[in-house]
DNA sequence: ATGGTGGTCCTACCA
């Protein structure tokens, strides 16, 4: 089984990339974020034309989740609980059926928090809160969990071309990257550093000052496992290609290969 | 580099 994630950054801007790049890497699974629209304006029919079954949690303009998959949905849980005054879209978990149980995926999009020192970056960390909280829940249930998405967060130095450069910025907070930590000790396990050493791996290129032309990335897009997911775990991949399409979105899809079999 | 680019939606806001 072949799980993925992708920020987009528009899906109307970017359809015909996703359609394209949903033919050539046929993954089973997608979690997509920043599709920008409301669940109505979704094109839902061009994807579901690709053997895709489509479950979204939209809003108007800004953020925005959704999952394809080609397995049908046995149950979709949209939003992130804990914060009944949150209403920014961000957060949609689907449940799957396999030979064995079932697997969960969620597609997540964490809040920027940009510019530090605003009301966006304590937002942020109570979001990450809410996260570690739902995740110790769901990792009870000792299943196949997978937490892919945009989490707006450099774990470490190593993740970033010039890590300097991000000293002063939300997603290289000292306090976001200890909750990145600490999600990741409830025993969690990051997909791309269990089987992938290669130094310069990024997932995001600014769409200013060259950044795509100079390297200069980040890692900022992830794939968190349970451990009866990382169990199961092949290999793990970065399209990076994509970014040198016409009209790219700034992050490319990271992809996991489970050994994990639909029902 | 108090800029640089891009998406959504039409006026700024977000990243």
């Amino acid at each position: 089984m072949k799980i993925a994630t992708w920020n987009i950054n528009g899906v109307k801007a970017r359809i015909d990339s996703l359609l394209h790049w949903l033919r050539e890497a046929s993954p089973d699974i997608v979690c997509l974020q920043e599709i920008k629209t409301v669940d109505d304006l979704f094109p839902r029919l061009e994807i579901e034309a690709l053997g895709y079954n489509v479950a979204t949690h939209g809003q108007k303009g800004f953020n925005g989740v959704a999952i394809l998959s080609k397995f049908r949905f046995d149950e979709v849980n949209r939003g992130l609980p804990g914060n009944d005054a949150d209403e920014q879209a961000r957060f949609v978990e689907g449940v799957f059926s396999t030979k064995r149980g079932v697997i969960r995926v969620v597609s997540l999009y964490l809040p920027n928090g940009n510019p530090v020192g605003s009301e966006k970056f304590p937002y942020k960390l109570e979001w990450m809160q809410r996260l570690e909280r739902w995740t110790r829940e769901r990792l009870e249930l000792e299943e196949p969990l997978v937490l892919a998405g945009d989490y707006n967060v450099i774990p470490e130095p190593e993740d970033a071309k010039n890590p300097e450069a991000w000293l002063g910025d939300a997603l290289f907070q000292p306090e976001s990257r200890a909750a990145f930590r600490r999600l990741k000790n409830l025993g969690m396990t990051d997909a791309l550093r269990a089987v992938n050493d290669r130094p310069e791996t990024y997932t995001f290129w600014d769409y200013q000052a060259g950044a795509w032309q100079k390297n200069n990335g980040i890692r900022i897009d992830h794939i968190l496992l349970s451990p009866e997911a990382a169990d199961r775990l092949r290999t793990v991949r970065v399209d990076k290609h994509t970014r040198s399409w016409e009209k790219p979105s700034d992050h490319v899809p990271v992809v996991v290969e489970l050994d994990v079999e639909a029902a």
